[in-house]
DNA sequence: TTGTAGGCGTTATCAG
DNA sequence: CTGATAACGCCTACAA
């Protein structure tokens, strides 16, 4: 029951025989103290089981050692198994880690969760934001931006705010992805197309239609969200109306997974009859029937990158306005 | 360039014409505050775009409204794609979120990771912490717990700290398919345990033993991480020492779906020739090859569940030491 | 019902 | 190199 009060500055200075501000010194490092009295604090503050109060520190310092990372998608799909936003995590947690500063996690699916997130960064009890993913087109990033505070987005704001951001390279992802089809002699390639107010949903899309009409392709699609049961719908709806498609390219794993699976079902070999190319490579993409062919993309590293250039920003330095991240294709058994 | 100072209760007072106290306790809802000066308030509050500075609240409130979700893992494989991690975090999100808190994420991986998690535990900049999962025998809840902090855990401390915990009823699920399987026949029934310093694989473990042990069958095992690498050299392992092995139960899904592939390389039909049984139910259970059997454990609600016994227990309300939540045979196709 | 005043634990500015 | 002392922004008795 050591409901003791814990102690403060005030009772490590007292046991130390010294002013509070010559322990402030030594516990924050400064050289500027005489080696034997930074004995005696340094004994003081193990003896008392010190631990400087931070809401006392940040008040007076402004600084919060404190990073959110706002996640708007809706709670439920935040953590579906694609590894996108648990990737970002723990990107941006191990970046914080060595930085010191702690991670605060916020979900901003909900109107309401929206107007905390908002209320908590404006109010400026963090020292920098990170946008996880955002949907249509959120006018925070850019309000943040304005008052001051060090935000990062990951992917470029559709609201064509002025904020600077991390992204991987969609469009060359994709546009590798479809070139191979086509040299592999598919010609009816489809899509199956992410969300398009999202970045990534719109650029995976424009890649895929950029590259099959220089190829004098046509442009066969449909859409989904990025989860399974999406693609589930979106491979049948291709097959009924295209039923003579020969390559499918789906804007997730996830989705290119139902489609394996919707393929079978329909009594299509793949990669005989139908190609199949994903885009994520999710651990699950080497253990599908057959594993999956899809397009890498570096999602750790891109929650360590945004940390870093939030971490640059918050420091004063400058930093690019747009970092681009490379992304791989990684030929498997479907294509 | 807002770079204004952001306004202060001093400023709100100014503006509307009362005191500081006033302004405070308007914000806080206090009712005992004429209407008409709450509007005056409010109207200020709204002109300048207040926002109350949470560190010298916590200053003086002894709260700080957030609370820590610790995760000893090694932060590479916190967030492998098992979806038990972001799982609890999603339902500690939507509990904290509820209850207007912050939820602080923490890696406890490497000793320093510890050590960090130690210093800003004990020096009392959360209402609370959360423990994710346990790895051997981590003195830090107990010791967080008789510190008078608010500590729950997922799952029984291993070091015996008096510590309340929820988890969910691993030795009733297995026990469950363990039984299923022989009913369907099954008699040289093998497991791939998890790890054996941390509950869930030991209590997956026990569940296993004891009801083979009951119905007089052999004990069959080989040890896995949960991980899918470790699932496939299991398998090959059990497959290796005893050929005839008719059913596996995998204390994941993850390594479930390991053995699945692995037994079909070995050219063996699942559930023909060997039934598979996993744990978790994750999402991909349902699409693998063939469809999993497995054991579903309600893992949302379990970061759910400990969060609202932490809110408890940090409002001084009593609190059931253990909570057990109840698990449930899927049955699919693999078993 | 409202205002006054003291203090929460640190850091930072000055003297000494 | 060290020690007073004044903020930092807010809450909360206590007084009016």
């Amino acid at each position: 029951m050591t409901t003791a009060q814990r102690p403060t500055l005030e009772a490590v200075a007292r046991r130390a025989g010294v002013s509070r501000a010559t322990v402030s010194r030594v516990v924050n490092g400064s050289t500027t103290v005489a080696e034997s009295i930074q004995q005696a604090v340094r004994r003081a503050v193990e003896e008392l089981g010190y631990v400087p109060n931070l809401a006392a520190r940040s008040l007076v310092t402004q600084r919060t050692d404190s990073v959110a990372l706002v996640m708007p998608e809706a709670a439920t799909r935040v953590f579906s198994d694609d590894q996108v936003f648990p990737g970002i995590i723990r990107g941006a947690a191990q970046e914080l880690e060595a930085a010191d500063k702690q991670l605060v996690l916020m979900l901003a699916g909900s109107p309401a969760g929206h107007e905390r997130v908002e209320r908590y960064t404006t109010g400026r009890h963090v020292d920098g934001v990170l946008f996880a993913s955002l949907h249509g087109e959120d006018p925070l990033p850019g309000k943040l931006a304005r008052l001051g505070i060090p935000v990062v987005c990951s992917g470029r704001p559709l609201d064509g705010a002025d904020v600077p951001y991390v992204d991987v390279d969609h469009v060359g992802g994709v546009t590798r992805a479809i070139r191979y089809l086509i040299e592999q002699g598919r010609r009816r390639i489809a899509t199956i197309a992410g969300p398009q107010d999202m970045v990534a949903g719109i650029e995976r899309f424009d890649g895929y239609r950029d590259t099959v009409a220089a190829a004098g392709l046509p442009t066969l699609v449909a859409y989904g969200d990025f989860t399974r049961e999406s693609g589930t719908a979106a491979m049948r709806q291709l097959l009924a109306e295209h039923p003579d498609v020969d390559a499918v390219f789906a804007a997730s794993d996830l989705m290119a997974h139902a489609a394996l699976r919707t393929l079978r079902e329909a009594g299509k070999r793949v990669p005989q009859d139908v190609a199949v190319i994903g885009f994520d490579d999710i651990e699950t993409a080497a253990y599908t029937e057959p594993p999956l062919t899809t397009i890498r993309q570096p999602i750790v590293e891109l929650g360590r990158a945004m940390t870093r250039q939030l971490l640059r920003i918050a420091a004063g330095e400058p930093v690019e306005h747009a970092l681009m991240l490379s992304t791989e294709l990684v030929v498997r058994e479907s294509a």
